[in-house]
DNA sequence: CACAAACGTGAGCAATCCTCGCGTTTGCAA
DNA sequence: TTGCAAACGCGAGGATTGCTCACGTTTGTG
């Protein structure tokens, strides 16, 4: 987690970290108006000029802030990677054998599931920008700290098993998940939950293999 | 199959078609040029005034056959797209039995495995220029292509499964599969064929499902 | 109140995709 | 052979957009 997070404020680069109340008021609506411009026309179409206008601001002053247009993309993929950790940690915090892993792993999918449908920008910023380096490592970055979380779990669970297997294994079933997701949210609902469905048995199988 | 070829056929637009020989010859110079210039900058990096310097035309030329950039990103993606048809039909051609589809899927995987290994052009195109829209259709069309095959050969085998139920089960694996591609090929070896290995375990408990 | 540091600005630079008007070559029918 | 329409070929430049930079303004502080 703590890597993530250095990551996230070293590759933004040479540029101002507000520190007056003004400033800290202003980027939130940078970041307020790029998010909603992401959840009405999707990542790719967003300017750096219609934030600016829209947030009232210039465009000298959203540079000051953000050193590139990935930047604001990713500041808010942090976001919701804060609130990815919390709720994966919550979902498997208390999982002490393997039945109880089950039940947790299938409710985070549930909730994870929730989230891509009810989150529009969360979907686009994850399905819809890998073209963009930065986004792409910083995504590779997120998922290998979620997988991290499960990776512990298999690890008390299963600790005879081969450390580097187990790794592999959560890591796998982790950017499965996340594949499956984006994939889940741009069919229909029908589709998209039959897919989540069959996500389930092939990571339930995996999980349990011994 | 037939459909996939004609949305190829259909994106482009209104460009002329190569009908001379000369200009025919001229495309199949574009094409190369792009495809070393992706192998070797990747295709985010693809200028159109490269192209058509590399090539010996003008950008004039250039855009007479290709409407926009992604069009040269899609003849490419479409011709590794007859290839992995003739692969793949030939790999699932011969399948009697249950035993017989997992034989033929894992090799299947390796052999896929092994061409996005080899092949940088092929690798960049799926897995970097996501943002394109008409592109991430055209990966969807071939994807529901290659599950369709898949699909043909579950159905044979499990006759009395809910169709729907297949279909999502292919489509899923085939996706999946392409998913772990993309990552295994992206970190190193090692830790790659642990990935495809993990994926084969995954997908074959789904195969086998019943 | 002076002053440095933080803040804010927007004209404009540079890169790039793509268009369009016009000149050239090719195939073909008279 | 020759005339001509269609296909071919060209590259200057329009349009968009990410981003810079030199300069003006506000704020906190001794």
């Amino acid at each position: 987690m703590e890597s993530v997070s250095a990551i996230v404020q070293e590759i933004p680069g040479p540029r101002r970290e507000p520190t007056q109340k003004r400033s800290r008021e202003r980027v939130e609506r940078m970041l307020a108006v790029a998010s909603a411009l992401i959840a009405e026309k999707g990542s790719d179409a967003l300017r750096m000029g219609e934030v600016a206008e829209k947030a009232g601001v210039s465009i000298g002053s959203l540079y000051q802030f953000f050193p590139d247009k990935s930047a604001i993309i990713r500041a808010l993929a942090d976001r919701y990677q804060k609130e990815s950790e919390t709720c994966i940690s919550e979902a498997l915090a208390e999982v002490k054998d393997r039945k109880g892993l089950e039940k947790a792993f299938s409710e985070l999918v549930d909730i994870y599931y929730g989230i891509f449908l009810a989150e529009p920008v969360m979907r686009d910023i994850w399905s819809g920008t890998q073209a963009d380096k930065a986004l792409r490592e910083l995504e590779l970055a997120h998922s290998r700290a979620n997988a991290g979380m499960l990776l512990a779990v298999l690890r008390r669970l299963r600790p005879d098993e081969d450390p580097a297997a187990l790794e592999t294994s959560a890591f796998l079933i982790w950017q499965l998940g996340e594949a499956t997701m984006r994939l889940a949210v741009s069919v229909d609902r029908t589709e998209g939950d039959r897919l989540v469905a069959a996500y389930k048995r092939m990571a339930l199988s995996e999980l349990a293999c011994s």
